[in-house]
DNA sequence: TTGAACAAATTGTATGACAATCTGTCAAAA
DNA sequence: TTTTGACAGATTGTCATACAATTTGTTCAA
């Protein structure tokens, strides 16, 4: 394990970001920075970085003199980070059939698997695996890209939209299968087709709640 | 005209973005923070939130304890940008073919054409275009990434590497007006494959330049 | 030539301060 | 009753300053 200096402002980003995926903060809170920094007992400017990188990663908004707060969900504006997703994802699953090692593809077998009691580790698992095939490509550009995105796409999940998603974790398990069946059998047009239906299917799911709730 | 309050901290990103894509700032320049807050005239805690920022857009690197950098360039991390251009710009070009309004078609047209004595413009013009085409598919989200996409990846023009683009200037014009062509006929398929050649060929030849370079 | 030691430069972080701006309240005016 | 104005409190935007920790370059001894 290589030993590295590890900043407050990064911590700061790390726990943050977690608190939005999760919505422990939730869409339109205010983030004040004098709590935020007794919270943490950190300095304002390092807070401040902080807030700075989330805003720029998009998970914040920030308006000026009326300081950060969390971004705000909106159909479309869910529905156009699927259609990202589907591109970026879709590529992701093609390019991983290409190239994916034996190796990999074990770890994508190993991460396909989405079983927990709690909504939160679902997600977790779910977006570990989306990772993991991104990963797969062996582009980091490409893994960047999809954890940007996954970050800023998950929180419709803790709207109780897909409260289906725990009653159904064996099925996406069995989607998240057949993707990387796809990727073994270095089928990149089965992968990306199998990938894009995931995404397109939970989608559906989510805008059908979502209609329904409101 | 909309009045927005302008924080200093946004201009810096704003200049600093634009030194690096211009290479006015190097891949590999230090920003040391004193001399910054000099020359910018603002205080350190203003200048960092900045930087943060664009470490965070993949702009600059940070190293703990060592400040930050513009980000090196290397042949792989080039290839591995253009695969994602070629993923995300591709998917562009084939959604603006299926929804550019007319008017959003003659404003690519108009954007198509890249002609100036000096480098820096072309480069110019020419990203323009490439952010029109993302415009067009009428989704902020890819607007985004591709704005993010291209902001890491014109430096490499700087670099001398690609100065025959100012010797075929009318050949990329040429190019970018058939897919334009192809969004105009609604033929998303022929855009994207179109688009995606664009980029491939320029990769082609940066990458042959560079090799011959070193 | 190697390595230890030290000085200078730079970063990481905190504190305190103050002006500008926003927000909510409340009374005066229409 | 609704609108307007005014004002206090809260919060943000920005700065100046300070200091410990770390890196880096250099000098000197082995």
């Amino acid at each position: 394990m290589k030993i590295v200096p590890v900043s407050v402002t990064s911590q700061i980003v790390k726990i943050l970001r977690h608190s939005v995926l999760t919505c422990e903060l939730r869409p339109g809170d205010r983030l004040v920075e004098s709590k935020l920094c007794e919270n943490f007992e950190v300095s304002r400017p390092s807070l401040r970085e902080a807030l700075a990188c989330l805003a720029s990663e998009g998970l914040l908004i920030h308006r000026p003199n009326r300081g950060y707060q969390v971004a705000e969900i909106t159909l479309e504006g869910f529905q156009n980070r699927c259609e990202l997703r589907v591109v970026v994802e879709g590529a992701n699953a093609r390019i991983a059939a290409e190239r994916a090692t034996p190796q990999q593809v074990e770890a994508l077998y190993a991460a396909a698997i989405v079983e927990a009691e709690d909504a939160k580790t679902l997600i977790e698992q779910n977006r570990q695996f989306h990772l993991e095939i991104a990963k797969a490509t062996g582009n980091p550009e490409l893994v960047e890209i999809t954890r940007r995105v996954l970050d800023t796409d998950n929180q419709p999940y803790f709207y109780g939209v897909d409260l289906h998603a725990c009653t159904t974790a064996k099925a996406i398990t069995a989607e998240h299968r057949t993707i990387v069946d796809a990727v073994s059998a270095n089928d990149g047009k089965l992968a990306e087709k199998r990938m894009v239906q995931h995404i397109r299917e939970k989608e559906a799911r989510i805008v059908a709640a979502w209609n329904h709730a409101s």
